[in-house]
DNA sequence: AAGACGAAAGTGGTTGA
DNA sequence: TCAACAACTTTCGTCTT
């Protein structure tokens, strides 16, 4: 179990918040973001090997796809029915254990390689519970329709959770799967593309406040300039300003404005290496902000003097 | 000297004929 | 299947603080 924290190391704060979906301790004095990286230490208790697998095998076990074959198990017979059966029957039984084996352990080797993967990954990035569970279920469905053919294992279980991430609106960039998974950006986005599309997946375009409370928090910012960049994404996506440009550009400028603003100025590249986009497309989301938005005078405020021209 | 700004050329993906 | 296109990146020169 991930250690409990009592006090914000920031502000020494007691006003914690753990949302779980999120995987994340907010500090609600300063916004700080403590624990999004907590790691999952519980154990494998499953016996994945075929044969003692029966023995440790327990009613009342939670049903669940992180496991590779959902927590139930089906065997073609026990041992002990042989001793009733006669000779045919016998061997009928022989063949149908033999082929049930066959399809079985070609899956769930795959299953229990992939899953383990999985965790690994999921853990590093700190995902909560239910995506990695949601993930699980992407993978097996995939796995199921055979589309994990001519591709590695490796890509479709980074697909598999970029896609739960986006639908649990926890989103993750391309490159933060891409680091965690060693798989190539390109790579997860193509498998993530085609898995979604074969499995009828519906995925809602990510928002870019989604990624703020993160940005934020890996930058320092104040509590206030947080709900300030939301602000202005929200002005932002009501002037249309939002559509077809990548979400974590938009993210990084709204950010990037809103900490000027505060006076918690934060050069573009820091901005842009956290939000993992560049310089040059923060300063285009940014110019469309202050046009469209009109945030000159509040710059201002928080800067001593800073002309724009447009 | 570092950061901000902008122009130009290149990349990968989407779309429409 | 190919070409046009938009978004984003890379690179680099210039201006500002």
């Amino acid at each position: 179990m991930p250690e409990l924290v009592k006090k914000c190391p920031e502000c020494g704060g007691i006003n914690l918040f753990w949302n779980r979906e999120r995987g994340e301790v907010i500090c609600k004095d300063c916004g700080l973001v403590i624990e999004d990286k907590m790691v999952d230490f519980s154990q494998e208790w499953r016996e994945f090997d075929s044969d003692d697998g029966a023995k440790k095998r327990r009613s009342g076990a939670p049903m669940t796809y992180t496991q590779y074959d959902q927590g139930l198990g089906t065997e073609v017979g026990q041992k002990a029915d042989l001793f009733r059966l006669g000779g045919k029957e016998r061997n009928k039984f022989f063949r149908l254990r033999k082929w049930q084996y066959r399809i079985s352990t070609a899956i769930e080797r795959n299953l229990k390689l992939a899953l383990a993967e999985l965790k690994r990954v999921s853990s590093y990035l700190k995902l909560p519970k239910s995506v990695e569970e949601e993930s699980a279920r992407i993978y097996t469905l995939a796995v199921q329709r055979g589309l994990v053919r001519g591709r590695s294992m490796e890509s479709v279980v980074a697909g598999a959770l970029y896609a739960a991430c986006r639908r649990h609106e926890v989103p993750r960039t391309l490159d933060e799967l891409s680091e965690a998974s060693g798989i190539e950006k390109k790579e997860i986005g193509r498998t993530y593309r085609f898995v979604t599309r074969e499995l009828g997946i519906t995925i809602l375009p990510s928002n870019p406040s989604d990624y703020i409370a993160r940005f934020a928090s890996a930058l320092k910012l104040s509590a206030e300039t947080q709900s300030r960049s939301i602000e202005i994404l929200e002005k932002a996506q009501k002037a249309e300003l939002t559509s077809g440009r990548g979400p974590t550009g938009i993210a990084a400028a709204a950010l990037y404005v809103a900490a000027l603003m505060h006076g918690e100025k934060r050069t573009q590249r820091e901005v842009a290496d956290v939000a993992g986009v560049t310089e040059v497309t923060i300063r285009n989301r940014y110019k469309e902000l202050l046009y469209e938005l009109k945030l000159d005078k509040e710059i201002k405020k928080g800067k001593k003097k800073k002309r724009v021209k447009k």
